[in-house]
DNA sequence: GTTCATTCGGAGGTAGAATG
DNA sequence: CATTCTACCTCCGAATGAAC
C-alpha cells in the first residue's frame, strides 16, 4: 500500500497488457540525485507529473522549470535531459504513450477518442500547465493498483485509471493559465532575499502577509508547490554556491547564512545540490 | 585546524479535517 | 476564503569522531 515508501519505481506497462503504454514511473527522492542524460523515447510521448519541489528539463536549448503540481509533456522522438540539474529533491510522476495508432487500442478506448485525447497533448506539449489534486489520487491509485497487479479486476482498472488520467490531464492543459504573479508573494520574496542572512521562521512571514501560520503554509504551498521552509533553504543555497566562490571559509558562508552550525549546512547543501560545499567549491576551481 | 558523516532528542513544521 | 486544532514527522543543532 504505502508504496511512498520505496523512492523509485517503474512498471513496464507492456506487461500489464497495456498495448499502447511504455512505462509509468515514480521518484520521492529526499535528497537530489544524479541527473538525467540527453534521451528520447521511440514514438511515444511522456508526460511528467510534478507533486512536490522542482525538476528542470532541457529540450534543445529550451529550459523548462517545474514546480510543485507542474504538469509537462515531452513530444515523441525528442531528446531531453534535466540540463545541467540534477533529479531534484521531490515527487514526480511520469508516464509514456505510443502515439502510433497501429499498437492497438488504448485502454480500451474507442480509437477517435485516443486519438482525440492524444492529438490534444501533442498539442500542448512543451508546456507547462498547472495540475490539480485529483490527479494525485489518480496516478496514486494507478501505481497501487500496478504494484497488486492479481486479476481481471486489476486489468480493468488500470484501464480506467490511464484513460481519467489522460482525460484530466487534458482538461488541465486547457484552462486558463493564473500566473499572474501574486503581490503576497512578491513582498515575501523580498522579505526572504533581505533576510537570507539569519534564520527565518514561519510565523514572521506569516505574520508579514496577515495570515494565520496554519493557513499560511498551505497558502503558500498551493502558490509555490513547497512548503516555506523548503522555499527559504533553497534560496539559502542558492546564495551559498555565490558565496563559496569567494575565498570566505566555508563555516564563514554557513554562519553568514544564518546556519547554526557547518555541519547542518553541509548536509542541507547536499540534499540540494547534491555535492558537499567543499567538493562544490573545488569542481568551481577546476 | 578544517571539513563533513553519523547519530539522536526535542522543537518546530506539515497535512488534513472540521468549522465559520 | 480563512481559521483552528491535532497527530504525526521531519528537520535542526549538538556531540562525536574520522579524514585530510
Amino acid at each position: 500500500m504505502d508504496f511512498g515508501t520505496q523512492e523509485r519505481r517503474v512498471f513496464n506497462l507492456q506487461d500489464f497488457g497495456v498495448k499502447r503504454g511504455l512505462a509509468i514511473g515514480h521518484y520521492r527522492y529526499k535528497q537530489v540525485k544524479p541527473g538525467l542524460e540527453r534521451h528520447q523515447h521511440k514514438g511515444a510521448l511522456e508526460i511528467c507529473y510534478c507533486m512536490k519541489g522542482q525538476q528542470h528539463y532541457k529540450i534543445g536549448e529550451q529550459l523548462y522549470e517545474l514546480n510543485g503540481n507542474d504538469i509537462f509533456v515531452v513530444p515523441p522522438n525528442t531528446v531531453h535531459s534535466t540540463g545541467e540539474y540534477p533529479e531534484d529533491k521531490g515527487e514526480l510522476f511520469w508516464i509514456q504513450l505510443l502515439v502510433d495508432s497501429s499498437k492497438g487500442k488504448l485502454c480500451n478506448m474507442p480509437k477517435e477518442q485516443t486519438e482525440f485525447l492524444l492529438a490534444a497533448l501533442l498539442d500542448k506539449s512543451e508546456h507547462v500547465f498547472k495540475g490539480s489534486f485529483q490527479l494525485k489520487f489518480i496516478l496514486e491509485k494507478l501505481m497501487v493498483q500496478l504494484e497488486n497487479f492479481d486479476s481481471l479486476l486489476s486489468k480493468i482498472m488500470v484501464d480506467q485509471l490511464i484513460a481519467q488520467l489522460l482525460l484530466e490531464t487534458v482538461i488541465l492543459s486547457n484552462k486558463p493559465q493564473q500566473n499572474a504573479p501574486s503581490v503576497k508573494l512578491n513582498e515575501l520574496d523580498k522579505f526572504i532575499h533581505k533576510n537570507l542572512f539569519r534564520m527565518i521562521y514561519v510565523d514572521e512571514m506569516a505574520n508579514l502577509v496577515g495570515m494565520s501560520v496554519g493557513y499560511f503554509k498551505f497558502w503558500f504551498k498551493s502558490k509555490t508547490g513547497m512548503p516555506p521552509r523548503e522555499y527559504v533553504n533553497r534560496l539559502k543555497i542558492e546564495q551559498a554556491k555565490l558565496d563559496l566562490r569567494t575565498s570566505k571559509r566555508i563555516t564563514e558562508v554557513a554562519f553568514g547564512l544564518g546556519f547554526g552550525t557547518s555541519q547542518y549546512f553541509a548536509t542541507t547543501f547536499k540534499k540540494f545540490t547534491g555535492t558537499t560545499p567543499k567538493s562544490f567549491r573545488r569542481l568551481q576551481r577546476e
